[in-house]
RNA sequence: GGGCGGGUAGCUCAGCGGCUAGAGCAUUCGCCUUACACGCGAAGGGUCCCGGGUUCGAAUCCCGGCCUGCCCA
């Protein structure tokens, strides 16, 4: 069996170190480098059948290229996966311990997860090594090791220092119980019985008192505004409004089912093709109780009513049914609005007093109203503070209920309708999420330097953006080499890029690289709010407080190591940001923050450090704790091409495999990780780096350092993207825990072997988007399996068996001198000029990641030719024939090193012993040795020459095959049994064809002997080959005349289907005209060949018959 | 909503302007032919989703439709 070899083959590798990558040789010349980056597996669970599909191709693609020749890096890692892990311990703990994250420190319930994190690395390692990866394992990877850790510190610093990372507010799910934020992936939606609530919000003038530009340097608009009669807007043309009681003030209604976020109301919209939309234009509301004036702005995202439509898609929209034309937009309260205020943001900052004062926030994490986080406009509303969400509607419709508009007598509160919709609720809490305004920090991806470069990255004819605005401006172009495999997803690459949104980076977790920044709160004598505006530093400040951070760093030794932010006026505190570069200037800088707050139980370990901190300490004020928030686990993947090769050092692994070569990884990885990881290593690393690589005096600057970077100009990280398929189930589901339908890679290998996995994933890789694989139950073991790895299974057993016949019968292949090939049988030419020809096309197939073909050809190459013809033709003839036995230990040997990267375990078992036998070359035929102990792993890949490729010996075996065929069908249909030898009557070119086979057809037909046509003793049957007639006897002791008949009207059948073909062919009078002459006349020739083959078996069957 | 795939034999998939449309599995028939029954030899099985168009010629290219899946929002 096979598999029984897996365990000893690994521990020869591993002993070998036969996966160590050496970068100095790439930087010596010796060998190009070929370097695989893993897509790093989140420690969250066990690797499942998509992971042994990306693996397996990775492995493929590292074990060819190593064997032939480069210098082959694919180091292997782990990613610490954030939110996914934390959630997972969470519920871990939870379960065992009945406790919360929240009844731990934080350095205790990292402990925990960091404990999970081990057990776990441990599983997928063990699972990549049972699949047999070749890995460089002495350069194993974690995202949040020491060494990884460094590096994102140190990108953050770079960004942050180059004004690419800030903080600002945006909303996120926040969950009102737990008080935290969660992702999406955390939450469910269901469907709730609720209301639409139809609110009156009276028109207005926007204050005259101001005009706009002072209200842009931050004048606020008086309180009164004036009220505008419904007979004012039927001068404006507002429909309807004439049969309203003119002197009265005029209103307008919205819906919502949120009625009570009408506190944080900044803006009302208006469909522009809503008839009312031109009348209302430059008017205003006022937000009952709350008294805040809001301008009336106009988007198309606003749903007409239906009574309005335009079209019947429109009329069809479930929401034009309750839908009034009026929006309230609560930017601070729903993501929608807040999609609007990002459209409208000069409008409605400008009327809310200045920028960002649009975006009001009315709840405290708690979930209740609150005047203290951000909503000071209070007026009238005082009574809702400190109410619960659920309370506080309740209080608004009431409030509405009853209150009149302005001088009129109509209630404030037009109606309710009932309405279902979803709702999205928290999967720990069961809580209703609540879209929460909040600071987090972000990179500012929208920066030319960041995705634009990105794009750019692609080849040319891969960046068809590029390529289109090539035509209207001059500056385009790409500059990267950079390709996609399938080319298609270049588009989706594209796409994301083109709308691209900043990133947000910030996550409320405790599992992952924490944010190095602190805030200053500065408390300078001098220092005092005097222009209420945003952006305005106070006088000198920030020179003082730079000198004294300079001070300070130059007293620690670490005088690059801080960088200074402002991010401005607060209410009444003005606040700076402090980002820390490296762990030694932060372990100082904690001490010296106890310092300048008052708390310090110690002093500085110098001198002069403490009263460079004192002298600090005068300038920051006070000081936050460090931020809590840590970094997104997407920033850490993106360093890897950078972090796992030593970045920020100038490191020799960096030098000779960033950027790497190939990229194996799944589509939705596109947007996540690829991108993020060009964006990076364009910016990061410097431009031309790659060119250093083979640069000879690159030793001589083994002191420098990457401060210079690309800044959008580096390298991509990568020069080749390969999106493999999606493994689905039989019903074309993903494969899923909560399914039940995945398939679990260990149980495959344990069933079938590792290599019959790693060559039923090959053979399946197909080009297309899904793959889809059959899961069955096992029932024996309760496991799910699928039939398709049998394929693989029954495939890695050919070739074993097929190894050990042909090494059997190769004993005492030896020979002084290369093997002449024009002497050679044709069995064996044609042996040879087929194994160039899969030669070829594997390499073909690999250089296109066409992982299918390369399996299929393979499949061919062993199964077909050389196991069914030519072990078979050459059984008798071998033992005698010292060249013969050369050709088929060289031939077996090349299909064992072209198979090794799909099927390494069994290859190498099967090489442990083919290298022992002796052997003479090939001409033509060069098949390197072993670079290290022997192994097939390291030994060279096969190269033939373009002269191995023998048409004449193909043409000649295929009239063989043909013929043999025929004799096998005749058999078949006779019920011959294989044990009686029969008799071929042929002459002419057939007689000469297997004269000169050497007892070929004989051996394989099971021929007794060949004589003339002429002499048939007793009854013969007849069968055509290249139009000839041919005979066989002795078939049984007497020939079946039924049987014969069948045969004989099955064939005529065909016969007669094939002339009505190419008959139809010529008969169309454009065919012969336009149509290659070439083609028209191998269409006549087939014509008259099945015409003749017709006739004669219809003649055939009238004797018959 | 935007983008990208797929629909070919019972199943999983190749083929992507010209072989009487192929492979593996499954099915049927015959074989323990001295490497392999996880095997050997042979056979049956297809309106290439539907409707138009381009072409001497379409499974293959174009347009429209139906079904189905994925990614992004």
């Amino acid at each position: 069996m096979p598999r029984e070899h897996e365990g000893r083959v690994w521990s020869r590798w591993i002993e070998a170190r036969a996966f160590h990558a050496d970068p100095a040789r790439v930087l010596r010349g010796e060998a190009e480098p070929y370097c695989v980056l893993i897509p790093p597996p989140n420690v969250t669970a066990a690797l499942h059948l998509g992971h042994a599909l990306n693996n397996a191709l990775q492995d493929i693609l590292v074990r060819a290229h190593r064997m032939m020749g480069y210098e082959t890096m694919w180091m292997p890692g782990t990613d610490h996966a954030g939110i996914a892990t934390q959630a997972v311990v969470e519920k871990r703990v939870w379960q065992e311990e009945k406790k919360r994250r929240t009844d731990f420190t934080r350095e205790a319930f990292i402990a925990k997860i960091q404990a999970f994190k081990d057990e776990y690395e441990a599983t997928i390692t063990g699972q990549l090594k049972a699949m047999g990866c070749s890995c460089d394992w002495d350069r194993q990877r974690f995202t949040m090791d020491e060494q990884c850790a460094r590096a994102v510190r140190e990108a953050f610093f770079r960004l942050f220092k180059d004004g690419l990372i800030y903080r600002g507010k945006r909303l996120v799910n926040w969950d009102p119980a737990l008080q935290t934020a969660v992702s999406d992936d955390e939450c469910y939606d269901e469907e709730v019985d609720s209301f639409f609530y139809y609110l009156r919000y009276p028109v207005v003038h926007p204050h005259g008192a101001t005009t706009s530009k002072e209200r842009r340097q931050g004048k606020l608009p008086p309180a009164d505004a004036v009220p505008v009669t419904w007979s004012e807007l039927a001068s404006r043309g507002f429909p309807g409004a004439e049969e309203k009681p003119g002197e009265e003030q005029a209103w307008v209604t919205v819906a919502t089912t949120r009625p009570e976020t009408y506190l944080a109301d900044t803006a009302l919209a208006v469909n522009p093709h809503d008839p009312r939309a031109k009348a209302l234009r430059g008017l205003c509301v006022e937000l009952p109780l709350v008294g805040r004036v809001i301008p009336i702005i106009e988007d198309s995202y606003v749903v007409l009513p239906k009574a309005m439509a335009r079209t019947d898609e429109e009329a069809a929209d479930p929401k034009a049914e309750f839908a009034t034309g009026f929006l309230k937009v609560t930017p601070g309260h729903d993501t929608n609005d807040y999609d609007l205020y990002q459209r409208h943001k000069e409008t409605m900052d400008t009327f809310a007093g200045g920028p960002g004062a649009a975006l009001i926030n009315m709840m405290s994490p708690d979930g209740r109203v609150s005047d203290q986080h951000g909503w000071t406009d209070v007026g009238d509303a005082h009574l809702l503070v400190g109410k619960t969400l659920a309370e506080a509607r309740k209080l608004v419709v009431k409030e509405f209920e009853a209150r009149t508009v302005d001088g009129g007598g109509e209630v404030l509160l037009e109606g309710t309708r009932p309405y279902r919709h979803s709702l999205k609720f928290s999967d720990r809490s069961k809580a209703v999420i609540e879209p929460y305004l909040s600071d987090q920090w972000y990179v500012k991806v929208t920066d030319p330097r960041m995705a634009p470069a990105a794009n750019r990255a692609l080849v040319e004819e891969q960046g068809a953006n590029q390529q289109s605005e090539k035509q209207h401006s001059s500056k385009s172009g790409t500059d990267g080499r950079m390709r996609f495999y399938p080319a298609r997803y270049a588009k989706t690459y594209e796409t994301w890029h083109d709308n691209i949104r900043d990133w947000c980076i910030s996550r409320q977790l405790w599992w992952g690289h924490r944010i190095p920044v602190w805030t200053l709160f500065p408390r300078l004598p001098n220092l005092s709010r005097n222009i209420p505006d945003f952006g305005v530093e106070p006088k000198g400040y920030r020179e003082e407080l730079g000198r004294r951070f300079q001070r300070f760093a130059e007293s620690i030794n670490c005088p690059q190591d801080f960088q200074l932010f402002d991010r401005g006026w607060i209410g009444s505190e003005y606040q700076v940001y402090l980002c820390v570069r490296s762990t030694k200037a932060e372990a100082l800088w904690c001490q010296a923050i106890e310092i300048i707050n008052g708390e310090a139980k110690s002093l500085m370990p110098t001198h002069e450090q403490s009263i460079a901190a004192l002298d600090l300490g005068e300038a920051v004020g006070k000081v936050s704790q460090q931020d809590p928030d840590v970094l997104d686990t997407w920033f850490s993947s993106a360093l890897w091409p950078m972090s796992t090769m030593g970045w920020p050092e100038p490191t020799d692994l960096l030098k000779a495999f960033n950027p790497s070569t190939s990229l194996s990884t799944a589509r939705e990885i596109i947007t996540l990780w690829v991108s993020r990881m060009v964006m990076f290593n364009r910016y990061f690393m410097p431009a031309g780096w790659e060119g250093t690589r083979n640069a000879p005096d690159h030793r001589l600057d083994a002191g420098a350092t990457l401060d210079a970077m690309g800044r959008g100009g580096g390298p991509a990280p990568f020069r080749d993207v390969f999106i493999h398929a999606v493994i689905q189930d039989g019903e074309g589901r993903k494969m899923s825990k909560t399914l039940g339908n995945g398939v679990d890679p260990l149980d495959i290998i344990a069933t079938h072997g590792s290599d019959a996995m790693r060559f039923t994933l090959c053979q399946m890789a197909t080009n297309t988007q899904d793959v889809r694989m059959p899961v069955v139950k096992d029932p024996a073991s309760g496991r799910n399996t699928s039939p398709k790895f049998d394929l693989g299974r029954n495939f890695c057993n050919k070739l074993w068996n097929a190894a050990r016949f042909a090494m059997m019968m190769a004993q005492g292949a030896r020979a002084e001198h290369p093997i002449q090939r024009a002497k050679l049988p044709t069995v064996d030419r044609w042996m040879l000029s087929r194994l160039a020809r899969a030669i070829g096309e594997v390499n073909q197939s690999l250089a296109n990641y066409e992982f299918a073909g390369y399996a299929q050809t393979m499949y061919t190459l062993l199964w077909n030719d050389f196991c069914d013809w030519y072990l078979e033709a050459i059984k008798p003839t071998v033992a005698s024939d010292p060249g013969q036995r050369a050709v088929l230990r060289s031939t077996l040997d090349a299909i064992v090193r072209l198979l090794h990267p799909i099927a390494p375990f069994v290859t190498e078992a099967v090489h442990e012993k083919l290298s022992t036998l002796p052997t003479a070359p090939i001409d033509g035929l060069q098949l390197g040795p072993a670079r290290k102990a022997g192994l097939l792993c390291t030994a060279g890949w096969p190269v033939a020459a373009e002269s191995l490729i023998d048409e004449r010996a193909e043409a000649q075996f295929g009239r063989l095959q043909a013929l043999v065929t025929a004799i096998r069908e005749v058999r078949a249909q006779h019920n011959v049994k294989p044990s009686r030898r029969i008799t071929l009557h042929a002459d002419g070119p057939a007689g000469a064809l297997v004269q000169e086979s050497g007892g070929l057809v004989e051996t394989l037909a099971l021929l007794a002997r060949v004589t003339s046509p002429g002499e048939r003793p007793g009854p013969a049957v007849s069968f055509r080959f290249e139009g000839a007639e041919l005979f066989l006897s002795d078939l049984a002791d007497a020939v079946d005349a039924g049987a014969e008949q069948a045969r004989l009207t099955k064939l005529l059948t065909d016969l007669d289907k094939a002339v009505a073909t190419y008959e139809g062919r010529l008969a169309n009078p454009g065919y012969a005209q336009k149509a290659p002459p070439a083609m028209v006349e191998q269409t006549r020739q087939q014509l008259a060949k099945a015409k003749e083959d017709r006739e004669a078996t219809a003649a055939l069957l009238r004797k018959l018959g």
